[in-house]
DNA sequence: GTCTATAAATAGATAGAC
DNA sequence: GTCTATCTATTTATAGAC
């Protein structure tokens, strides 16, 4: 028999991952404080020993991948590269931190949905500043002459959502087979898709010839 | 005192106009069968008088809205215009609908989030069947020449989420006035939006020239 | 059709031993 | 740090009078 004993703070990275995972499959009301203790293998007074809530818990959770994205954003634009290859680069990177943190497009499409219910207003600041980082970008284009003028918000909208809903779908359509025309929907290749993000975002924003 | 008495089947309409906005704002699980019956004003009981349970009120409101969307894009893609034409006629519908039931983007976007967890096949079946009738008419475009050849899927989900998002955001921003920098995303007028929408999905299935 | 009262199950959270 | 047992509140749902 193994050791399993848990070296200091791995039982709280471990609730930690199955709080994350709990949180994108069921949202944080259908989150299951019982379930996220078992995922985690650990007594669910353990979670309550490392955590104060259920709601604490949750917070952690968003403000980890929000610290992520953020960081990651400010680096691509402040960075001295052209516009267009920014934004470019922000699209992967985007793409890459959903992969690395596969309950981030969940939780944050239901934060958008229930408009930012049970988020504090820090936690709200770090999502809004992800907003302004890459408006930054947009703007710095609009200046140099390669992107159209158009609205920073509504293009950031057209471009974040449909890679939250393009990651937080691929799970689901791999059951299910018995839904009729369903295949036509069947998950797609990850690079296929960054490169339509960026082709597509590239379109968006070419001045009409 | 006016009379209170409702007209038949204007209880139940009461029901599920009260469960809709309950779900858009709360999501499935946490909605609260109290909560509906309180909003509809009419007892608890009355509410399980009309429906079997929670969910089969909700699957009800879930199928109301699939089907208004797709009785409409089944309209447009039937008739005989170029597909642009259709893909603009498309997004302004879709808004119209976000409009007319508010609850529809954030109830479709949970949806999308969790894996249509908690919906049966039939339900689901429907929600594909708009993504198919979409796809006919890129495909019509491409088959006509005016579309680069995009993905259906791809290009549909630059679509559609932006514009669920765009309506479940603008009722959250509007309060959170101590957020920093959150002016910047305040709402946007939503004719402004459809015509982003409509440019932004014209330029993205252009040829490249 | 409409209401009161309540059953039955389950949730988040904690006390206290080890 | 870790566990067992349990408290308290809340939730969906129903029984049964009117």
């Amino acid at each position: 028999m193994v050791n399993k004993r848990r070296t200091p703070g791995e039982s709280q990275a471990a609730v930690f991952r199955a709080a994350a995972q709990e949180f994108a499959e069921r949202g944080f009301e259908a989150a299951r404080v019982d379930r996220i203790a078992a995922r985690a293998r650990v007594n669910k007074a353990m979670l309550y020993y490392h955590y104060r809530s259920k709601l604490e818990l949750y917070i952690e959770v968003l403000r980890d991948m929000l610290r992520a994205v953020g960081v990651r954003t400010r680096a691509i634009a402040d960075g001295s590269a052209p516009a267009d290859a920014k934004l470019d680069a922000w699209i992967a990177a985007i793409v890459e931190e959903a992969a690395a943190r596969p309950w981030f497009p969940p939780i944050m499409l239901r934060e958008l949905a229930s408009g930012a219910a049970h988020i504090d207003d820090a936690t709200l600041g770090m999502m809004n500043a992800v907003f302004l980082t890459v408006r930054d970008v947009i703007t710095q284009g609009q200046r140099e002459g390669t992107f159209r003028d158009a609205d920073p918000l509504l293009t950031y909208l057209m471009i974040l959502p449909s890679i939250l809903i393009f990651f937080a779908r691929q799970r689901v359509i791999v059951q299910r087979k018995s839904v009729h025309g369903l295949a036509a929907a069947a998950p797609r290749d990850v690079d296929e898709f960054i490169r339509h993000v960026q082709t597509s975002a590239r379109a968006m924003l070419r001045r009409h010839t």
